[in-house]
DNA sequence: AGGTACATGTAAGTAGTTACATGATTAC
DNA sequence: GTAATCATGTAACTACTTACATGTACCT
């Protein structure tokens, strides 16, 4: 089991809804999970080799460079399902930013306050992001994974805003020294 | 360069606060970091041989099993703040839980339910823990580091309320069939 | 005497990224 | 013709985790 499980589930789950070409998978991954899924180019092939190779997709057209479609088996359905019903995997967290918030006396109040600017801009600029990929999935036609689409956007959302909330306090009470 | 940076920040951060032994530091990671910083053991004493010999911390005491405990050097101070000043760098988004709500198609409903119902549980536990967290170490002696240390644990505070308040939106709009 | 906490390290393995290498097809 | 995009793969490397290996000190 698991090259990589979480891996095997992106790629199972993508090829679910379509059979495409690997190249695809790659854009499918990052155009719908992308605000909260990554997929790098070094796993996809390799990945869909051993899905290949366990009887769980199979290649449509010739194998070379061109034209090959990868479609999902029932054996990979049922995989899917039961990769899907294991235990969420959690991994140990790991907050850059807040490592350095932590130890911001060394980087001084002014220094602090520099790095919360530039963190609230960029989280105003996801925000915006995905309320703009809010409208546009919701204006879309309602396909039956529409609705947990969106339930992942709306995650990303509450996320992005509780950070800009959090950004705006921390500025407010970090106040520099008179 | 880079035996792992951050690492190397966390085990300098730590020491910039007092000098201590490597199991010590451990703890310290754990203990005061534990809510957005994971270090794991076969990480720290590597780390330790590397800025020893790179001259950032020293060892006093002997090197043998029991007593030696380590403190930062002038250099390391300056590494320590180097490395702060350095951008934040950006690990690219991978959230199990949306990866599972996502192709949430194939848990069916109450599968999705019973996933969401789990985590929202696990959530507001993580919410009381910070909670208390966050009383406890107001309660305490203040110090230089005292209010960053505050805004990391409001961060934690923040994303879970986030959290919450989004897996009692989803559930509320994931009605089982009638 | 036995268990827990303190203490330091190494080895093997997994996961994941980046860069390299190659070639076909399509649009301008 | 040439640049961009589609397409598939490998190799080398970095980061990180887990398990192993060893021993001391203190508490009861």
């Amino acid at each position: 089991m698991s090259r990589a499980a979480q891996s095997e589930l992106a790629v199972l789950g993508a090829l679910s809804v379509a059979p495409m070409s690997g190249y695809a998978v790659r854009q499918a991954i990052a155009d719908t999970l992308g605000h909260f899924w990554h997929e790098s180019f070094g796993q996809i092939y390799p990945t869909l080799a051993a899905l290949e190779s366990a009887g769980l997709i199979r290649r449509d057209g010739p194998g070379a460079t061109s034209g090959s479609v990868f479609r999902i088996t029932a054996a990979g359905r049922r995989r899917l399902r039961r990769l899907l019903a294991e235990p969420v995997p959690t991994s140990p967290p790991r907050d850059a930013l807040l490592l350095r918030v932590f130890f911001g006396r060394h980087l001084g109040v002014a220094g602090t306050r520099a790095l919360l600017a530039d963190t609230l801009a960029a989280a105003e600029a996801k925000a915006a992001e995905l309320a703009a990929l809010h409208a546009e999935v919701q204006a879309e036609a309602q396909t039956e994974d529409h609705p947990y689409w969106l339930m992942t956007i709306s995650a990303g959302r509450h996320a992005a805003a509780a950070r800009i909330d959090w950004l705006r306090e921390s500025l407010a009470a970090l106040t520099p020294a008179p």
